[in-house]
Order: structure tokens, then C-alpha cells, then sequence
DNA sequence: ACTTAGACAGTCTATTTTAGACTATGACCG
DNA sequence: CGGTCATAGTCTAAAATAGACTGTCTAAGT
């Protein structure tokens, strides 16, 4: 439990998903990420390696070690992890949306909307696509939290997709 | 012009900003970046006098520094990286939006939505209102592509206003 | 029994980016 | 002449990114 350090979304990403597991490796971090929040909030999966060791050495999280074999690591939250992340999730936030789209950033240096909106469309389309099977596969069962930061991005996806279309010629 | 550097996003903000203003100090871009693509991607003010350096050793930018009072350094593109510029322009993306929202993010884990919508319809109706704002009064004389990223920010903006307000009951 | 492909699991490094404190200069006003 | 505000720039530690690289286990085919 060494000095303090800065929570970072990062840490409350960890935090929030070792809860809903219980218990977990990184590697069963990744795949959570990959499945579910990874498409709003992109993180490395290297992150997700380094990060519950700094967690763990400032006492937020604890870990179990497997001794044979692969020797994985196993994370729970600590009783000051869940603290933190209580506390973090009680407050509100007026921290806007914080967007990059490399498309929007071409268009807006001159590039050819024409010419991007192709392939914008298709990609957003995809996603779209993707999330609305989610929702209709597991819409009812998703947690609230869940299902509502899944509306979220099918929304999003749909203002993507019209505004894209527009230019499409 | 020493070895090779990779070009990130962060590479083109400063070269098409160059670009656009002819020649610009550090501080005209911060300025510029405040005042317009500041907006839908974020970047540390302190990258605005780092990267210009950074394209300079490498030939991308042209630097002339004042020899009195400050020695502000004034930089212009130069053949390399007008080249660059060009290139990545006209090269389309399927890169998606990528977003970040810490409020989203708060849902996702559990966070009471009710709680979180105030303080973010608040948020979104206050970037809206001045993008429109904005819209209204250089709508007309604004570059296309200028115009248009304004455009999107405006249906995300809109986007995100009728997703919160939906649940702030 | 042996091998090898593919999924599983994790590590590492260099570079970039962030947060944000800190410093300095010039211009104008009383 | 001194103060204050806008202008302009620097610095550092910590965190994040890109992405190559290394191992381990299982199961199927030979």
C-alpha cells in the first residue's frame, strides 16, 4: 500500500468490472471490455494488466495468485475499492460527451465528404446493426446500467449513420 | 530533419491549422483550437508548442523565430508537409467516432440515471445552443468542411439533449 | 505417442498524451 | 510608477497508446 495515486477512469473501469464479476483475471477483464464497454470506451488491453496491480498496491483491490500452472492473477475488490468506486458513481458529472472521429477531422481540414461517406456509412451501419442484435438478444435480461448506455450508442449510431447518409450523394 | 517520426492525429490538427493560417505561433493555434475543432477533438495545449518542434526536425513545418522581445516562433508548412497533409486527406477512413463519456460510463456501472440526467441535459443544451449560435451568425461564410463538422456537432448535441432528457423524469 | 494449430494468457518497450503547475513578457490604466 | 490583465510559453510526472513479442494449454489429426 504504497503512496497514493490518481484514480483515472482507467481505475474505475477495473474497479466497476471486478465488481460485477466477483471475482476476475485480467484476461476475463479484457474479454468484458471487448464485449461490452470497449465500444464506448476504448482502453488497451495492456491497461487492463497494469492497472489492478497499481490497484492492488495502494489497497483497492486484492489478489490471489494461482500457484501452479499459469500463475494467474485473481482481483476482488477491497473494501476501499468499493468505497472508491461507490463514492465515484454517486457523483454526477457535467463532463460532455468527448468525441474523435478521424472522418469529422478530415472533413473539417477540407477532405472530401463524398468520398469519406462511403465508408462511413457502412462502418456506422455495422455497429448499428451490431448493438440493435444485442438489445434484441439480451435487451431484457441486460442489467438497467447496461441496457441504457446500450440505447445510448443506438442512438448515436443512428445520428451517425443519417448524417453520413446525407452526404453520401 | 532527424530519423523518421510517426504522424498522428495530433500531427495533422497542427499541420492543417498551419495550413489554414498561412503561418501561426503556437498560441494562434491554441487560440484557433479553442475556438473551433477544440470542440470534437480535444488536445493539450502544451502539444501545440511540443509538435510544431517535433514536425520541424523532421521537415514537415518551417520555423522562423523572432530575434527580439519574446522570440516567439512563427511556422509554416513546408513542401514535406504539405504533402503529408494532402495525403491523409484524401485518404478516407472507416475509423469509427470514438467517444468518451463519463457519464455513460457511470450508467453503464449503476449509477442512478435520474441523478446523472440534470446536470448533463444542462451540459448538452449549453454546447448546443452555442453551436447554433454559432450557426446562425458564420454559418454562411464558414468553410464547407468547417461547416459541416459544426453541422455534426449540432446532431450529436441534439442526439444527446433527447437521450438524457428522456430520463431525467 | 507425437505434433501442431489455434485459442488462451500475459509481458514489454518506446513513444505520445495528459494534467496542471509554473514562469515570464507586454500593454494599459490610474 | 505600480498593479493587473491578457498574452505567451515551459516543465515534469504520471498515464495511456501502439503494437510487437512470448509463453501455455488443449484437442484434433496422424
Amino acid at each position: 500500500m504504497s503512496s497514493e495515486i490518481r484514480l483515472t477512469p482507467t481505475s474505475f473501469v477495473v474497479l466497476g468490472l471486478v465488481e460485477a464479476a466477483g471475482e476476475a483475471t485480467p484476461y476475463d477483464l479484457k474479454n468484458m471490455v471487448a464485449a461490452s464497454l470497449g465500444n464506448f470506451w476504448s482502453l488497451q488491453h495492456a491497461q487492463l494488466y497494469s492497472e489492478p496491480q497499481r490497484l492492488t498496491a495502494t489497497g483497492y483491490l486484492a489478489e490471489r495468485r494461482e500457484t501452479g500452472g499459469r500463475r494467474r492473477r485473481h482481483y476482488r475488490l477491497a473494501a476501499k475499492g468499493e468505497r472508491a468506486l461507490r463514492e465515484w458513481l454517486a457523483e454526477p458529472t457535467a463532463e460532455l460527451t468527448e468525441m474523435r472521429d478521424l472522418a469529422l477531422l478530415k472533413i473539417f481540414f477540407g477532405a472530401n465528404p463524398v468520398a469519406m461517406a462511403a465508408e462511413q456509412v457502412e462502418a456506422h451501419r455495422g455497429k448499428l446493426a451490431e448493438y440493435e442484435e444485442i438489445m434484441k438478444r439480451a435487451g431484457a435480461d441486460l442489467p438497467a446500467g447496461v441496457r441504457l448506455s446500450l440505447e445510448a450508442g443506438i442512438l448515436a449510431e443512428r445520428t451517425w449513420v443519417r448524417f453520413w447518409s446525407r452526404h453520401a450523394e
